[in-house]
DNA sequence: AATGAATGAGAATTCATTCAT
DNA sequence: AATGAATGAATTCTCATTCAT
């Protein structure tokens, strides 16, 4: 099913996750990455077309593993609530777990340097999550609003979170991360 | 009160914000920023030390100044409900009226060229609308939460409405605008 | 008689020859001539040692193939004016017919890439035509030059005549040609 | 009236013609031009846009140096005949005192790295030496052939000299040279 | 304050060539 | 004979920064 990437093409990825992480995007050169994956320059060129090509390729694959990640702890016929603490929760932690990655996304999605055609390819990840909202639509359990928009809400809010846990490591424990999955719970759900 | 900003630097400072929304923090050479400031290189380093300088004492002044936008207009006497609403989509507005302020801010806070320091500077901007959060606590209108969450998950979300908007303007209409404002209200709302 | 050229030989031979007629000599890396040749990095080297010795045996190859080709044609028993007009406009007409041969030639002929011992085994290659210069004296139909200086003149004559044409197509008709001819004859023989 | 070239800018043109001439088109690296030159990289690329750029503006130079070194000797008062064969002799010595100069002409001319509006440019440098034979058709001194006809074929038989002077220095001596030179000037005139 | 030519280390990328298979 | 991934030195070009004027 999943695309067999060749080592050296994986070395590549991981050195380039870890260096933007910790170097910025507009701080790391080919040679750091090609010295920190142990491959040759020529290797580099040889599995990527350019730089911004292998910054482009990475994002999709980071992104879509994210995507599997969080989505594949996800139990549809758990109680509609359950299911949404649990999504949240997972995906906080999930997401907590890889700051590199984290880091990486972030400082992508917001520069130029992701093309158009790359940001069309992922958004297809978001299918199996945009169904959950649906059905929690669907059975009234949650607000109508349009799918992207929840989206958006809900990865906002944990995205947020991580980077004031990033800064405050202290003042973000398991009592704060539950609120904040409170906070979105509370907001997407009917009042009457 | 404020400093008066030379011309000269004033258009560096516009140069670089454009340039960087428009090439991306990786991708916007010094070279750039003084043709398109019109000034020669020596200027540049007449007024900043370097360009890690520049870009982060650009970061502190964009963000002050949408903080001074946003709290401007909020109105602490009004009802706290109707305060918020008009805080929530006053700083939407605002955020959205200027792209290249928030590209510019987000492709920096994700990146490591904004030193610690600057970090440390920018938080004291957050002080007003910290207090209007501490009297929804104590008034009861909203539920008690750390300032700084609450801060995070409302500029949060507004954030990533905006990020939603750039990507699919059709969609982000007013009614949907008011649908991410009430979200975040009934996130924070004490329900009983 | 002649050395049967393997086909992969041939194809690289080809290749080379169109694309430092499209490219130049300077921007024809061994990636392209294998891609173009549709055979693998590995073949080149089988069949030549070096990229240097690869152009170099590709020169006398291009250069002989045209030697023959123009004398082939030559007719000693004809009356001599007419033999000479044969040989000239024939020759004009077959380095018309291969505009990447003569590019390649003439881009090499003044590049230090072909070597000296190149040069000489070229110079063979003048026998026949050396032949009909020498006759052509020997008759009293021709002034009495060197007969390399002969061969430059005339070789000379038709190359820029060709280049000429490169450029001005729709200036370089029969007519001219013939005119050229004409130039090259008048100058040869003897006034008195 | 000419230009002030920058003496930076002229070490650059001086290193690159010679450094073409020995090395080769396709040989001749940036890196070497600098270090010849005794100029930084930056400095190469303050004055020239690329190396493709810089091998462009040398060759309208030096094409128009030649032109402007052979038209200036020009006497058109003199008798006719006398005239051809002064220019001849003066440009013929001419291109042979600048060896480097015309192998880098020659290099470039059948090479795709100069760019039609290159090409462009360097047509007007034939004006003074087109009068001069168009005044010679006007006069009945020589055959009406096109203007471009004649300049190809006396600049290619002068070229073609050059080339065997260099291969066989001791062939072509002053007689030779002459020899050559009324080749051209039989070939020109009218025979009746 | 201001200029902009100059620097040179370093960036992205290329390319002739090799070698395990 | 043939392949093509891999190499790494070399190449073109960039860019933050300096400094004489």
């Amino acid at each position: 099913m999943k695309k067999e990437i060749p080592p050296k093409k994986q070395a590549i990825f991981d050195a380039t996750l870890t260096l933007v992480a910790s170097h910025g995007l507009h701080n790391t050169p080919m040679s750091l990455i090609k010295k920190e994956a142990g491959v040759s320059a020529g290797a580099v060129y040889h599995y990527f077309e350019s730089k911004e090509a292998l910054i482009n390729e990475l994002y999709v694959t980071a992104k879509s593993e994210i995507s599997d990640a969080v989505i594949s702890e996800l139990d549809l016929d758990a109680p509609y609530e359950e299911s949404f603490f649990s999504l949240w929760i997972n995906a906080y932690y999930y997401f907590a777990s890889k700051p590199d990655a984290l880091s990486f996304i972030e400082q992508c999605s917001n520069s130029p340097i992701i093309t158009e055609q790359t940001k069309a390819q992922v958004v297809t990840t978001y299918q199996k999550s945009a169904e959950f909202f649906e059905q929690g639509i669907a059975q009234g359990n949650i607000k109508p609003l349009h799918i992207d928009v929840i989206h958006t809400l809900i990865y906002g809010s944990i995205v947020s979170l991580i980077k004031l846990a990033k800064d405050q490591p202290e003042l973000v424990n398991d009592e704060v991360i539950e609120q904040a999955a409170i906070f979105c719970w509370d907001g997407l759900i009917q009042l009457n």
